[in-house]
DNA sequence: TATGAATGAGTTTTCATTCAT
DNA sequence: TATGAATGAAAACTCATTCAT
């Protein structure tokens, strides 16, 4: 993939708000065009299509929030509370600041038909990614992992079910029901880390 | 709200079907007409515009979801498992029945602009007749929630949580990875559920 | 022509409002039956067309202005003043009162295309009607007419070049506006009137 | 008001025909591209709606009108008439040769109601336009205006209103009754201003 | 790289009219 | 006499795309 130029960097940073905003069907190339101040026809300069440029800005997207993703949770190295805590504590204000996040689980959630394919493999790794901090995590914090990885990945399916409560509470929720909606997932999931961990001290 | 003439009434059970496969944006009235046997035209007879049309579908599957949900926890009745388990069981089943769930979903995640409002607050009154439904059982099944009303609370919302992290992963996942969230996230749960339990058994 | 039924006759007196405020192209026979209290497939049980209706409702203008007219001149009998002087100080009374003359002045300055003949036929049958009285009352009321039928003619002219000065101040101008122009005009004419008199004693 | 490029120009010029013949409502937009040598989408490149269409060709219309009555009144200088003849004896040339004057006239009679402000401003300059020129006119020719402003006035009403009788009668009447009620109205007006002449020479 | 102009295909919507009931 | 339903035609307008410059 060819880096882009200063020009379209720009017509993407634009784009990404405005698919965020109205979604593919309801976004128009010439909006995106005068907000990144230029011309309809000029976009033809950057981008072969409305496609191409929207699964560009999709791969940008998923980048960026990849790159967040891992550095929330290195960032999260030993602190207190259960892995992948700060991650989803993080999420909130991270939807609010990033216009890719927002346009990432709109596009995921209801991909445009023609291009669904690069879409879903494309978030697929984003999810996949968090699995494996996840993962990764409650190995190095935990002991019984190691014996029992059927149960680390009981806990990877509810932790990633998690996120996925907390992106379309994102989406669709005010923020203070998305705190409630927070703290009472993490207290089930605590509740059921801290069984296991008993569970295997004993 | 007038009753539906027969005719109507099919518009609105094929408009269901094409607002649910590509939302608001991209359905068009003339495809929608095609499908019910008429011309474009011939719609406005019974709907005053594309907007007056996608609210009433709204509300039919509004109605069609909310008496779905009533039956599902009536007929859980005294059953083993957690309460509400029949409802997130059954959700699978009846995402790939009903036109009417994947319209709700899909529309109540990305409204149109223009009726957000109505979509709103018709979808959190869906889901807090399902808290309710949740609550009831709760109350139903344990002696605690007399006692920790503040508990109940939690595990209304993290019932929710769980509900809403099944409806995305209708959305965009495969079939198997469905179950194994959902059995992730039961296990969770009701992990949690014991342990309160538990204590206020001692 | 047969006589209307009570239903068609409100069917007119709701058409010649509207038709008066819109034109013939932007009334629709639509909102003219909602107002009529029926629907649209109705009104084709009393008028076989569009064209049918405005033409007989156009007739009915006709008539009334005709009859008003009428009245006019007959009421106006010995008064002081010029002869029709009643009649152009009326008019902007029954213009404000009087849909059908709205109706037909509207009418018959840009008649739909498909119609014209007939709408321009009846409208100068209507100025020609008011010429016919003008002319009578002016006989009646001086004595040169009869030596000098060539200047009764100009001033039958004149008469008429002042009612439609009249009738298109009615149509865009404010009241105001309306009374000075009436009152400019009568001052001519009436000085060229005099002129005429004053010669024709000496 | 940025300046036309040739084909928007050519757009107008079209547009100016269609509608001055078929007026707002009875006019389609196709009609004018195609007359124009393009396709109706096309023009939306140049005009931004219906609406703005019409409004910039009233406001060439107007232009050309207005330049037309100042050139009418400047030739006119000290020639023999009343002041302002020229202008009327004008005007049905200049109705049958410019599609401007007829748009104008059918414009300002029956605004659609959109746009109806700008067209009453505009039309209303237009006919003050005519008042003053008159007046100035009046004034360079007699020697009462100074002494008798009212008088003054009154004529410049009566002037208008012999204008505004003639539009109306280029709009509905054969050229034969134009040139008989031009006559009939110049004789009384110039009847009624020699009077005021006469008196003020004693 | 940028753009003005053009366009085919499509959108939602309105309309006058028809027809079986 | 009235109407619900249907419809062909047309309206204004939008869109992604192309192309010569």
């Amino acid at each position: 993939m060819k880096p882009l130029t200063p020009s379209a960097a720009n017509i993407c940073a634009v784009a990404v708000e405005h698919f965020a905003d109205h979604g593919y069907d309801a976004s128009s190339l010439n909006e995106i065009a005068v907000m990144a101040g230029m011309r309809k026809a000029s976009l033809y300069a950057h981008f072969s299509s409305k496609d191409a440029l929207f699964e560009r800005v999709f791969k940008i997207a998923l980048g960026h929030e990849q790159q967040y993703v891992a550095a929330c949770f290195e960032e999260e190295g030993g602190r207190a509370g259960v892995p992948g805590q700060l991650h989803v504590e993080c999420l909130i204000g991270r939807y609010e600041a990033s216009a890719h996040l927002r346009f990432l689980l709109r596009t995921a959630y209801f991909p445009p038909a023609d291009i669904r394919a690069v879409i879903t493999l494309g978030f697929e790794a984003y999810l996949a990614q968090i699995r494996q901090y996840f993962q990764r995590a409650t190995r190095d914090r935990y002991t019984w992992p190691a014996a029992h990885p059927e149960q680390l990945e009981v806990f990877c399916d509810a932790y990633l079910g998690i996120v996925d409560s907390l992106h379309v509470e994102l989406i669709y929720a005010a923020p203070q029901t998305y705190v409630k909606r927070l703290a009472a997932l993490l207290r089930v999931f605590s509740d059921s880390l801290s069984m296991l961990e008993g569970a295997s001290r004993d």
